[in-house]
DNA sequence: CCAACCATGTAATAAGTTACATGATTCA
DNA sequence: TGAATCATGTAACTTATTACATGGTTGG
């Protein structure tokens, strides 16, 4: 039985995605990733320029302009744009499989009592810090009417419910602890 | 200015939190990866072996039985215990950095309306079946009274409160998408 | 006796992180 | 003229994935 290699490889598909809004340079990309994807998708300056080679390479991204500094700008192709649509219609997103904050609940039962509410207290805490960044972020948006606008949107909207629920879910749990039927 | 190493590699301390509850072969792990820990952290049999065989080169981890077939039992040691203990009181969990399923969010504006209505309703029935499943296994699992079984429930409500989050924004979203002031 | 399961490992590759190296341009 | 910013890249290392290789043990 011979499987097929698995279609991961986001980074990808989000300098692609990018790509198709307007070209870019590598620099570009790299204030992109680091506020609209931050919370979505993180990426190191040396994952992008290596990224953007091998697009080029395989032709899904082209070089369309030269600047000064030795700036290359990058525009997406047809068959990137090719890529990125098979990507969004054909792949089915694989759900998340790791997270270090939840790991720690699971060990919680290695320390006391008060330890362990401490720490869920302080993640409803982060959690609340977290919701109102995205909340400043929200206000700090110009939210234009372009497509990329109206999707960050509903993914802010997402964070949001997001920190919601981890803050209430962390209040919750503290109390579950914090209040001992059994020492 | 000098940095010094961000302490992450979380699956170390996944392998110590298992082992801190009892004695466990690598195999045995495996299966709890599998199981209780899938949806937390994931981990493949090449890294279970290979973090053991660290963990027991410094200490953290010793051979406390060998069985048929091989079968190395190992146990955390106090050097073991002491880092988990520092791991889950001394540093703050790193907050989530990717999301292949909102990365494909913030793109869909590549796709017509009816695509990407299209998409964010199949996320909202995968988070559906995502909470069935943990309800099932809520069913399923026996649970005692031990530490494990308390936090691991409360890990299990986090996945049940984050299902019913992330179906009820999919609909929301879809909804605002399906329904256009703009075509 | 043979299928299912127990059990450990290695090799090759891919993806991600951190630090370093280099220099041009702008503008106050 | 000097600090901030623009701009690209490489090297070394760590972490994660996939596939392969090997064989022992148990129970019907």
């Amino acid at each position: 039985m011979l499987e097929g290699k698995v279609e991961v490889m986001s980074l990808r598909h989000a300098v692609l995605g990018l790509l198709a809004d307007r070209p870019a340079s590598g620099y570009d990309l790299m204030k992109l990733f680091d506020t609209s994807l931050a919370n979505v998708w993180a990426a190191t300056q040396s994952q992008v320029y290596g990224e953007l080679g091998k697009l080029s390479d395989t032709g899904l991204v082209t070089v369309t302009a030269e600047g000064p500094r030795g700036r290359k700008e990058y525009a997406i192709t047809e068959a990137g744009e090719a890529e990125l649509r098979q990507w969004l219609t054909g792949t089915p997103p694989t759900p998340a499989r790791r997270s270090d904050s939840l790991l720690r609940v699971f060990f919680l039962g290695r320390l006391t009592r008060l330890e362990a509410v401490t720490y869920l207290e302080s993640e409803a805490s982060r959690a609340a810090t977290r919701r109102s960044a995205l909340q400043e972020l929200e206000g700090a948006v110009d939210w234009d009417e372009g497509p990329l606008s109206v999707y960050g949107r509903i993914v802010l909207e997402y964070g949001m419910r997001q920190s919601v629920m981890h803050e209430e879910w962390a209040r919750w749990a503290a109390e579950q602890i914090g209040s001992p039927d059994t020492p």
